[in-house]
DNA sequence: TCCGCGCTGTCACCTGCCTGTCACACGACC
DNA sequence: GGTCGTGTGACAGGCAGGTGACAGCGCGGA
């Protein structure tokens, strides 16, 4: 399906990604260290990067950053794999230019299913999966981790990202808390499905005039509105 | 809520999961052997299967493939139990189609975590419950958790929306007040049947035009009407 | 090295709505 | 007409969700 390279120096884990992705129907090349990863990237034109954030030579970051600023490069995208706590922020945002990140440890499940979503976003030919959002007064550039309410640029965490990103993509379908945790903060985090409610909270706040956009359905959970204009009430 | 199998010789861990799986509302059987296990996953056709690495007589992991060779079992997920630093058999167990696997010691927390995020995922493929219901002038759509009555969406509480889904489910059907406690309720209700008159009522006097849907049968229960013309009296 | 800052998870408090229960009214069936 | 079963309105308690505060953590700057 997809050209995958991973940048990975504990043998164990490139070995399991390497056969999870290839039965996946994916083609993978594998890298130990940075170096040798951005000249596979280079020479491979993978669609997507798994690259670890702990590297034995250069970090993770600094190859990012290399990858991304190559325009050969330009369609390759990059996923992080990240130990809880790092700084998730910084990468995945506007800095560096990750397009995602997973945190360590995580299912194999989980890893697949945000590959996928990311390569189901990056093919042009199907519609309505633009890297670029426009809805009511939201705009987002899923890309380069930015977002604009009413032209005014808002500054959303890593995780408050993730959150809306998640919530828009099943727009108009209720999300229960178990099931945000899952898709949002992954399945090995233990976290309060309170939790949820708090940072649903701060995105509302952050999101101004769209905070509407974020429906409360008592008793089963969130939901994105199907339309601008159904959230006006 | 799922009826799981496990297969685990250990008995305290056997005991242990049993337990914490029930404690969620789960039906749980157990078995010591895989041979065992294999005869009970035949028999009870569970949604999930929880699978030691380890056990006296067969290994795992040709549970596993028979189980998943056998077309009779092809709803069934498999999570796979492995102790630490078998890496080389969470591949396999991958290969070998396993669902998800947890490595041991692991959190009963965990697990439950990821044997619901199994059950949340596996269970939209199952046929028949269409997620979008038009029937006479009423409209549900499931997913978003939304009813209109002749285009206009009306407000349901959680409780009366999987009341109104319950009946629909059954149209045509009788059912007891005790039936709907179950249902609705859960195994464990408490409570009075003729809280469930009351329901009834808050649900009819919200379905306005739909309201004769909902149909009483003196002496047994309620019902929902098997086709809309047949209402309108 | 220390301090401050931003992000995050948890908790406690509060409010409003949901919900279970009761008592009474009403209607059907005998 | 009597009785049983159901509809209905009122009410109190509890719980779900919003919210503010706080502590831990890692990082960056001094």
């Amino acid at each position: 399906m997809a050209k995958i390279v991973v940048v990975e120096d504990e043998k164990d884990l490139q070995d399991l990604l390497t056969y999870n992705l290839e039965q996946a129907g994916h083609t993978v090349v594998a890298a130990d260290r940075g170096a040798e990863g951005v000249r596979l990237v280079r020479e491979q034109r993978p669609d997507v990067v798994l690259l670890d954030l702990m590297l034995p030579d250069i970090s993770g970051t600094e190859v990012c950053r290399t990858i991304k600023n190559d325009p050969s490069c330009r369609r390759t995208a990059v996923v992080m794999l990240t130990a809880r706590g790092e700084e998730v922020d910084r990468v995945v945002g506007f800095e560096l230019g990750a397009d995602d990140y997973v945190v360590k440890p995580f299912s194999v499940r989980e890893l697949l299913l945000r590959v996928q979503a990311i390569l189901r976003r990056s093919h042009p030919a199907e519609p309505g999966s633009d890297e670029l959002i426009e809805f009511g007064v939201l705009k987002v550039d899923r890309q380069a981790h930015r977002v604009w309410v009413s032209g005014e640029e808002i500054e959303l965490t890593a995780l408050e990202f993730r959150l809306l990103m998640t919530l828009y993509e099943r727009k108009n379908r209720v999300q229960t808390r178990s099931a945000l945790l899952d898709d949002v903060w992954g399945i090995q985090a233990d976290i309060t499905t309170r939790t949820v409610d708090t940072h649903v909270k701060r995105l509302r706040e952050k999101l101004l005039g769209a905070r509407n956009y974020v429906e409360t359905v008592r008793g089963v959970g969130y939901r994105f509105c199907g339309s601008p204009d159904e959230a006006v009430a």
